[in-house]
DNA sequence: GGTACAGAGACT
DNA sequence: AGTCTCTGTACC
């Protein structure tokens, strides 16, 4: 965060520093952002033009703090910017504000462009048969925009009102104490402004495009992370009396990697003898259980997997620790123990006495002092991050323990405190950039002031970037103790085959896939966006509640009314309550324009209106996802949902629009009309269902 | 929603 | 063999 002597202009355009009212010249609008700055207000004045169009204010980009670690190379551009150039990038986007020949679109690609330092642009020198894919960043680029910042929303976070924010966006508007949506002014439900979630559909659709834009139309070679957790594992029960009791009391199950338990780093695709591609970045599984069965995370419920004497080679975020703290490429985890466990408890989330460095805390601290790759997933039940995911446990890749320490934490015992920062080839899930991370600078822990104990590596770490290979171990890894777990070599080449024909899939029908409702599987018509952030049809969302009333009327036997009570609708993803927002779902503007300007490309690049680009990523889906009757990444969220919906499903009147896209994304064999679209006057009339779409498009 | 309770496996 | 564990479920 930005210090007392650094603060931004206010909504009105005063200095908050000087209180005065600088010009428009002299103002600096964080990329990030898009805050206005007062320049000659700022502690570190800009200094060169070229800056000016990726600088960053101080609440978006943390101060570097001095490690005294020389190794830790800064790739972080800490901005320092020219006050004059500033005055030229106002200038330049005013001039596209104020050019009368460019449509919303271009205006937005052209400031994308702009603030972008150029990026872009040079997309427009390349050939002729890279124009397709530059396209499809095009109409995602003219598409979205994130309201305050006016690019592609980084870290995409929906209102339930149906518009899309970066998260740090959006978190500075709350933080300033608005609950209104910025720009519809609906009102921001309060969990979604103290628990904002990551809508990861956007998030990888962002990042396919513009990995799209940054290859060749050929896909690249390498598998990439777009979490089709195909070949899902087995359940994890074996022993009878595991099954009879459930997965309470089991976490045994087939290991399906041939890893040794004490494996440090990535696992790799020559130890995925299953899918052959390894477990990648924003893989994620139901439980614990599930995870442990990839190998990623062994323990079924401890949070730190280790040794004392060897080093630790995961851990979970599990919210298990109030002390915890988490920033998505950086966290502070805490230690286990300090409490009393007595009683056969599994947890206590009271501490009764210090932490120490022993045992798993130790394990930590060697992997720290010798910089070994740490595994880290994140669970939903990690309730306080942004980062976490809604529901499951996911693979968010390799992190580094910076440093440790021990402090006295909120219960007033001492708990062990280790800086965790993201080293891993592949993007982070919830960023839409196509390149993992470079080595970054470590943030400022205020609490190392008061820290004891204070551990940091000496030695050259095991694992460390260099520009030419990436992240990758710098001498051998650890020779490890224990003997690989047997693995099971058979459909080996059944997954392989999926993983062919996924790979043939064109990068536009890839991302149609994307944005398939986790109802009825198919590219989504009238895109809603739940507060938990998953992604449904709106008639597939409201067919699943379709007959249930809002509220419950109950009576009491002499007649007399009671207060009729709320009924709780349950998101067909997760748990929550999505009541509040069933009343009014609002239909993801934005999304919806993506998705059919995606189909129209794709039905002109064809030629073929009767199998367009939705069809590929449906009807042609390859066998092998099919094969257990579970599909795709969502596959077990959906079932349920999938099931309701065609118990109870909605009679709607066609139009144009939604039969459009819903002929595109393929017929629903069970229930022809499920996909039809309610009556404009059943909706109020400020409903995007009024949305007008080109009779050409259909 | 809160609480009691359990198997399994890894560490020591 | 004893200890520990950021689970998951049933039940109230």
């Amino acid at each position: 965060m930005a210090h007392a002597s650094e603060l931004p202009c206010d909504g009105d355009g005063v200095c908050m520093l000087c209180k005065k009212t600088p010009l428009e010249e002299e103002k600096l609008l964080c990329k990030t952002c898009v805050t206005p700055w007062h320049v000659s207000c700022l502690t570190h004045p800009p200094e060169s033009m070229s800056s000016v169009l990726q600088w960053e204010c101080p609440d978006c980009s943390p101060a570097p703090v001095d490690t005294g670690n020389a190794s830790q190379a800064s790739s972080v551009t800490n901005a320092n910017v020219v006050a004059g150039g500033n005055a030229n990038l106002i200038a330049a986007i005013r001039a596209i504000e104020a050019d009368k020949s460019l449509s919303d679109a271009e205006k937005a690609k052209k400031r994308q462009e702009l603030m972008s330092g150029g990026v872009v642009s040079e997309v427009d020198t390349e050939n002729g048969k890279e124009k397709g894919n530059k396209d499809v960043l095009d109409v995602l680029g003219g598409t979205f925009s994130c309201s305050f910042c006016m690019q592609l929303p980084e870290r995409p976070v929906t209102t339930p009102c149906g518009h899309n924010f970066c998260l740090k966006c959006f978190q500075k508007w709350v933080g300033q104490g608005k609950r209104t949506c910025a720009k519809c002014r609906s009102d921001i439900p309060s969990k979604m402004a103290s628990q904002p979630r990551i809508n990861s559909a956007l998030v990888v659709a962002i990042r396919m495009a513009r990995m799209a834009k940054s290859t060749s139309s050929v896909m690249p070679d390498k598998v990439y992370h777009f979490m089709h957790n195909q070949d899902r594992p087995d359940k994890a029960f074996t022993t009878e009396r595991a099954k009879k009791s459930g997965k309470a009391n089991a976490c045994s199950g087939k290991i399906f990697v041939t890893v040794p338990p004490d494996h440090f780093g990535p696992i790799l695709a020559e130890n995925d003898p299953e899918r052959n591609q390894g477990v990648l970045v924003g893989e994620f599984w139901e439980d614990r259980m599930e995870c442990r069965q990839w190998g990623v995370h062994l323990p079924h419920v401890a949070g730190i997997a280790g040794q004392s004497d060897y080093g630790a080679q995961s851990v979970a975020l599990s919210g298990g620790y109030e002390d915890d703290e988490d920033h998505g490429e950086w966290f502070l985890y805490t230690g286990s123990g300090g409490r009393d466990l007595s009683g056969n408890k599994r947890t206590n989330k009271e501490q009764s006495f210090d932490q120490k460095f022993d045992k798993m805390n130790e394990a930590l601290r060697v992997s720290c002092k010798k910089g070994y790759p740490v595994r880290v997933v994140r669970s939903h039940k990690e309730k306080r991050s942004s980062y976490a995911p809604e529901s499951g446990v996911r693979y968010d890749g390799i992190y580094r323990i910076e440093k440790c320490w021990r402090k006295v934490g909120i219960q007033g015992y001492k708990v062990c405190r280790y800086l965790f920062v993201r080293c891993d080839n592949e993007p982070a899930p919830w960023t839409s950039d196509e390149h993992g991370d470079r080595p970054r600078s470590l943030p400022v822990i205020k609490e190392l002031k008061n820290a004891t104990d204070v551990s940091e590596r000496k030695e050259t770490p095991a694992w460390d970037y260099d520009e030419e290979h990436g992240w990758r171990w710098t001498r051998a890894p650890p020779i490890s103790r224990k003997a690989v777990q047997k693995a099971n070599p058979e459909d080996r080449q059944r997954a392989r085959k999926a993983i062919r024909q996924a790979q043939n899939f064109s990068v536009r029908e890839r991302l149609l896939k994307e944005f398939s409702c986790l109802i009825c599987r198919k590219v989504m018509t009238l895109p809603l966006t739940t507060p938990c952030a998953h992604n449904f049809c709106k008639p597939c969302l409201e067919g699943a509640f379709a007959g249930q009333a809002f509220v419950r009327e109950r009576t009491r036997e002499g007649g007399r009314s009671l207060r009729a009570r709320k009924n709780v609708m349950k998101c067909p993803s997760c748990p929550t309550d999505i009541s509040d927002f069933l009343q009014n779902p609002q239909v993801n503007r934005e999304l919806m324009d993506l998705i059919e300007s995606l189909q129209r490309q794709s039905k002109d690049e064809t030629g073929d209106s009767s199998e367009g680009a939705a069809d590929g990523s449906e009807d042609s889906k390859p066998e092998g996802e099919d094969d257990n009757g579970e599909l795709g990444p969502e596959g077990r969220d959906t079932v349920d949902g999938g099931d309701k919906e065609l118990q109870t499903p909605r009679k709607r009147k066609k139009t144009e629009n939604g039969s459009c896209i819903g002929k595109e994304g393929g017929k629903l064999k069970e229930s022809p009309d499920s996909h039809e679209i309610v009556e404009a006057g059943n909706d109020s009339p400020s409903s995007p269902l009024h949305v007008r779409s080109d009779p050409e498009d259909c």
